[in-house]
DNA sequence: GTCTATAACGGGATAGAC
DNA sequence: GTCTATCCCGTTATAGAC
């Protein structure tokens, strides 16, 4: 792998386990045995490594999920089959964690990545959702834009809750209710 | 107001818009007008202070809550009104927007501020959905643990979702779709 | 109790040799 | 392209006068 490559590697892994302000330049020359100075020739900075770094991640968590679909299943269990994804709930989501830094957010570069991201997977879920609903399956007055977000910040919420008790319960409890939950937009 | 007051405050302001790592001391003194020595004759150093500042600030939003709560209505009322409160999207929740800081985390004693303040939160609306279901208002198979994880994650999900889109649409939709997902749990 | 001065350290970036 | 040495700055905490 170039040393590129080993950058990247080096600060998307840091990034998801410390953040982004409390991750040093430093540490990502120490994680990728990268020298000072080839950090500075590959990259203008901390702040073009992790944007670099955050799309990378973005990319392929975006894959993941798109890819383990399979859309000849009913809405429902492809929804369902988001939510069962595994997660590991103390380290929190890889890009939703950095939002709540103050220089991520007032960055608008590194900013726009998450943008994109939560966009995207909200687009995806509510057109799944939205098949559903052509096909008879869901109900025809089922807001489905709404159950899109509703999934997703369950995600993200249970990730919170998770954090603040060290304990990935809460997450899984707050997926389950979103299960149960979902039911009430199926057609009877 | 008393030195000590003063600090308390302004560090309370300063977490919620900076976040915990991001909050130095000197902005502290600024803000509250105090002197350097001031905040360390008070206070063992940044993390009592925050500590102390989260305790306060976590208080206060438990008391809103409650106070707010008529206990006479129906349960799914009481937590539709729970979800419909007033709240800043792009500025996060108060307690929930640190826990995904690293040294909050990371210090035993300020993330179990955070982790009192959720279970408490998840606890009252299990009480609440618990009546519902006792009074028959709620079917008796219903998963009340979850429905309360759930209405959590998604404020607390929704305000990441507003944060990385700069843009309180995707919690308020969440929060919709929370509401009718809710209805799933009525008797019929 | 409150102030100013300063210490000790680490963060982010640059310079310039190789 | 990669390395080491170095700079400048801000952070957290302490010292000691008032």
């Amino acid at each position: 792998m170039s040393t590129r490559e080993d950058l990247v590697e080096a600060t998307a892994d840091l990034l998801w386990e410390r953040g982004y302000s409390a991750t040093s330049p430093a540490m990502i020359l120490a994680r990728s045995g990268a020298g000072q100075g080839s950090m500075y020739h590959h990259f203008r900075g901390k702040a073009d490594l992790a944007r670099t770094a955050m799309e990378h991640v973005a990319a392929e968590m975006t894959a993941a999920v798109e890819g383990a679909d399979d859309p000849s299943r009913p809405a429902l269990e492809r929804v369902e089959g988001f939510l069962g994804r595994f997660r590991d709930p103390l380290r929190g989501c890889r890009i939703g964690r950095l939002v709540q830094d103050a220089e991520v957010v007032g960055d608008d570069e590194l900013r726009a990545v998450a943008d994109r991201y939560f966009r995207h997977l909200q687009g995806w879920l509510t057109d799944v959702l939205e098949a559903g609903r052509a096909t008879g399956e869901l109900r025809p007055d089922a807001d489905v834009e709404a159950a899109a977000a509703m999934v997703v910040a369950v995600v993200q919420g249970g990730f919170v809750l998770a954090r603040a008790q060290q304990d990935p319960a809460p997450q899984q409890a707050a997926i389950r209710g979103a299960r149960a939950a979902l039911g009430a937009l199926r057609a009877r």
